[in-house]
DNA sequence: TTTATAAATGCAACTAAGTTGCATTTATAT
DNA sequence: ATATAAATGCAACTTAGTTGCATTTATAAA
């Protein structure tokens, strides 16, 4: 009986095997777009406490497994993969229609010129329009 | 006793000139940065009900005298000058130090080349960095 | 296999941002 | 001066997320 992928994964992190984290990096595994603290919920049935699921969100946010979204709505969303900030920039694209994020893996951010004495770190740029399924 | 700026904007926004109103606006025109809403309940000094100033907000964000700035902090930010989706397309730049949001006026909407399937409508771009005054 | 231990979980109580209903007040038009 | 519709203030509510603490559980050492 060898480890699956998210075990393997929560085990190089040095993330301990629970219940919920295993339930939860299989959803976000198997998925490709990002997740709300509700979708979640959902996703997961067996009812996680709100608490447990906020601070797996963010342990798994501090290990590079998944990235946290800010797509505007007034609630953050959640995506497998390493954080954009890290070497990983990354656009994303929000659906008008039907809300969901995507992560555009392909887009980088261009450099825009800014003021004197203003000095860029990183871009984070939102897409907004219809996606495919839309 | 000729009519100030802000006066002249009310009434060409058809809004009514309350004491308010004119605090608020005569507040935001002298400003080159945004305003979130605890920095505009300090400077107003005189306490102004929540409620009211959120409803004013949206009056003038409606009547496009200001637009709202998401900044990835979590409170929103308003800044003087008709939305960027209207024809008045700016980035965003937040100093990591200060924490303090500027307009971008002359950084224009940066096109990218969505997958097959996906219709971009309008993009939104934060810079994040250091500023001129820190 | 048992046991020790540190970390994860669940629960309740809390915070912060923003919204809503309603009674009272005020700006503007007549 | 008065009528009227809109703006204000207050309290109560909502939603997203956080925190403290007692209990449980994953892991590793004995
Ligand atoms: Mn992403
Ligand atoms: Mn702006
Ligand atoms: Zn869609
Ligand atoms: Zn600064």
């Amino acid at each position: 009986m060898k480890n699956e992928n998210h075990e393997v994964l929560l085990e190089q992190k040095g993330l301990k095997k629970t219940k919920v984290r295993m339930a939860l990096l299989q959803h976000f595994m198997g998925l490709d777009h990002a997740q709300s603290y509700s979708d979640l919920q959902t996703a997961l049935a067996k009812e996680v406490d709100k608490s447990t699921l906020y601070r797996n969100l963010t342990s798994f946010e501090q290990a590079g497994i998944i990235h946290r979204i800010n797509d505007h709505s007034g609630v953050s969303k959640y995506a497998f993969g390493e954080s954009p900030i890290q070497g990983n920039e990354h656009a994303h694209f929000v659906c008008e229609c039907c809300e969901t994020v995507y992560c555009m893996e392909g887009l980088a951010p261009l450099q825009l010129k800014v003021p004197k004495g203003f000095k860029t770190k990183k871009v984070q740029t939102i897409i907004r329009g219809i996606c495919a399924a839309c």
